[in-house]
DNA sequence: GCAGAATAGTTGATAATGCATCTGTTGTAA
DNA sequence: TTACAACAGATGCATTATCAACTATTCTGC
């Protein structure tokens, strides 16, 4: 029963485990249902955000998507390129923008979505119903576990900093 | 209870759940473990791998980690110079070649991967044992659900391929 | 045993990504 | 109000990933 702590059987290993089902999941859908479009994997994240949530800032958008927020920038251009998102300036905000799907994009989403259904079904094939909902309040748990965890780390370490800088003399770096 | 078959509820979506938890997971792994040590995930991937199935063909390696050939080629190359792991020629096949971790590889490995459990942990902070146990069976036959789907496209397409080829004419492309 | 297909690995050209840095804007505390 | 910090976004640059093409082996059917 007692696992060696420095010895690793990825089979039972979540980070593993998760990472083999999304990529695997997100190579067949673009290459099968994106790529026929000129879509990326990344790209779709993006539109299919905007087709869930509604019109985003950028910063949120990269948050959401778990992008970068200068390659959302860019992805974002590519995206407008495309004719499939409009960027626009706030409102409320100059220094703000707000993405949005354009017409053509509404198009290309409400097609793509029913496919990206159809490889979640296959994906879950011979999953109860029970089951499934497990996995996903797991999945949501474990995503806010890992969130909590990092706004403590940052937290701690802007303590210090802010301990460090009343520390902090002339030339002492 | 029926959802609209083209609006999608991102929250609810697996693969959006699968790969926002993938990521931020990865994310603090590697920017707190693996970074002080000049690793990258994709590397991590690699050694956690031959740490936990042994030494492996460059191929093998490449479907273990979901990483595509060259960019394992040029990985191990990287690893090779950092003198975490050594590449020979296979004993039985002279196009072959056996990766496997060095004796420094496997001092680092043996020290990463307590932390790698550590992360474990804290992602499934507040599960049981027996949702966990839900959790990582649905992912494994989540996986093993898209590698069929994908054998039986691949078969599928060999076949209308060799039908194509049999009513292939010269000069028709 | 031999021609042709399949396989393992590498490499070149190109594109995407991530980090640091910059600009411009907004919030905030004195 | 006026400095100054924090924030949103864009961009330069170096690194990395991707796809196709190529070499070198091994397998297969005849």
């Amino acid at each position: 029963m007692a696992k060696h702590p420095s010895k690793l059987d990825l089979g039972d290993y979540l980070p593993y485990l998760v990472n083999r089902v999304g990529t695997i999941i997100a190579d067949q859908f673009g290459v099968e249902a994106l790529a026929p479009h000129g879509l990326s994997i990344a790209m779709w994240r993006v539109i299919a955000v905007l087709a869930s949530a509604g019109q985003q800032r950028q910063i949120d958008l990269a948050e959401l998507t778990s992008t970068d927020a200068s390659t959302l920038s860019r992805l974002v251009s590519r995206l407008i390129r495309m004719g499939q998102v409009t960027r626009t300036r706030s409102a409320n905000s100059n220094r703000e923008v707000v993405v949005k799907l354009s017409a053509k994009g509404q198009t290309l989403v409400a097609r793509l979505i029913p496919i990206a259904r159809d490889y979640e079904a296959a994906a879950i094939a011979g999953i109860s119903a029970q089951e499934l909902a497990v996995l996903k309040r797991c999945l949501r748990r474990a995503y806010e576990n890992m969130k909590s965890k990092n706004v403590a780390r940052v937290e701690q370490r802007e303590t210090r900093e802010g301990q460090s800088r009343l520390n902090a003399a002339p030339g002492f770096r």
